[in-house]
DNA sequence: CATTCCTTTCAATAATAACTGAAAAGACTA
DNA sequence: TAGTCTTTTCAGTTATTATTGAAAGGAATG
């Protein structure tokens, strides 16, 4: 069992990964599976991935599926080797993009349809509401409009900064940084 | 018992709000509690939010006491009341800033302090590897290098995004676009 | 088409995270 | 300082989420 000192680096990598993903709402096991192909690089098994992260088959069957549809790591094949391996060949920015587009469209979409159905709820029925509640009901309506606003905003942001690509990202932060500086 | 149309409206925002922290890796409850304070805008008891989100007088407290040390909401006190009061008046923009502050301290650091420990055990210990997985530990090492880059070059973009303040980040926006543009 | 090898599914179980309620601690009042 | 009101703490409980393992389902092989 002699671990060397790559084998070390990269169980670091993918504990913190791990931690990581359970504070972003990413179970820990599917955060280290994908830690694992990334650092690694190597197409690896099912079995590989069981012993590695001392996990068992339906546990890895189901973390590597979800992975497969976020579109972080796909499966390949070996030739003579009936098993299927998996791989993670995305470079850093394209795990980054990936992960975004992801959250971004299961996520922005339900958050502003809410917020829009709040807002037209309370316009309809305002002015039925009781005189002390109609200034609420304007104030309440203000912070929805504001985060719709905001939400807006980040979204046309993100939206540049994914395609912008990774070779403009650098000329897209000093074109930030120089904004903001005046 | 009769909820009007502002309540109905603050109830649905709340529920999505938990909903959208629970998929982020905060609890439902902290967030409800904290979408409870922003909405309505008033200064609450204990009592009220337990009675308004059916959760019990330690769940209320524990997660107040949490929302404070974030910076998202902030106690108060009403003349002539003994209780304390929590109330949330951070606009949109600056609740996004103090949550990605927070975020940025607690996580940014030790993210990159495991990269560089990664490294750096590699880096002295590389050339004891077997000839084989040399080329592995290079491999490995760029790729801990490139995230490094990465981050620190996300990092800079939320820096500058956060220090423009509200009023810029429309200008900040058009900038942006208009840089990726072409 | 039977065998072998591999993957997926899912009911049962384990692990984790969240919540409760009552007791202790703290704070203000007279 | 005793009495009253309020907040905090935390051991015990409940709820939620993650994991296992064995059985069923597929797919390639001879």
């Amino acid at each position: 069992m002699g671990a060397d000192a790559l084998d070390r680096a990269q169980q670091t990598f993918v504990r913190r990964w791990g931690e990581m993903g359970a504070t972003w709402g990413i179970s820990r096991t599917m955060a280290e599976v994908h830690a694992l192909l990334f650092i690694t690089g190597d197409p690896l098994c099912t079995d590989d991935i069981m012993h590695m992260l001392q996990i068992s088959r339906g546990n890895a069957s189901m973390n590597l599926r979800q992975l497969v549809n976020w579109g972080l790591i796909r499966r390949t094949h070996l030739r003579g080797d009936r098993k299927e391996y998996f791989i993670s060949d995305l470079d850093t920015w394209q795990m980054f993009e990936t992960i975004t587009r992801e959250r971004r469209r299961r996520e922005v979409g339900p958050i502003i349809d809410t917020l829009k159905q709040c807002r037209s709820d309370l316009a309809g029925d305002t002015p039925k509401l009781a005189k002390e509640r109609q200034q609420k009901a304007v104030d309440c309506d203000k912070k929805l409009q504001d985060m719709l606003d905001f939400i807006n905003t980040l979204d046309v942001m993100v939206d540049a900064v994914l395609s912008s690509g990774s070779e403009q990202i650098g000329m897209l932060s000093a074109a930030i940084s120089s904004t903001v500086k005046r």
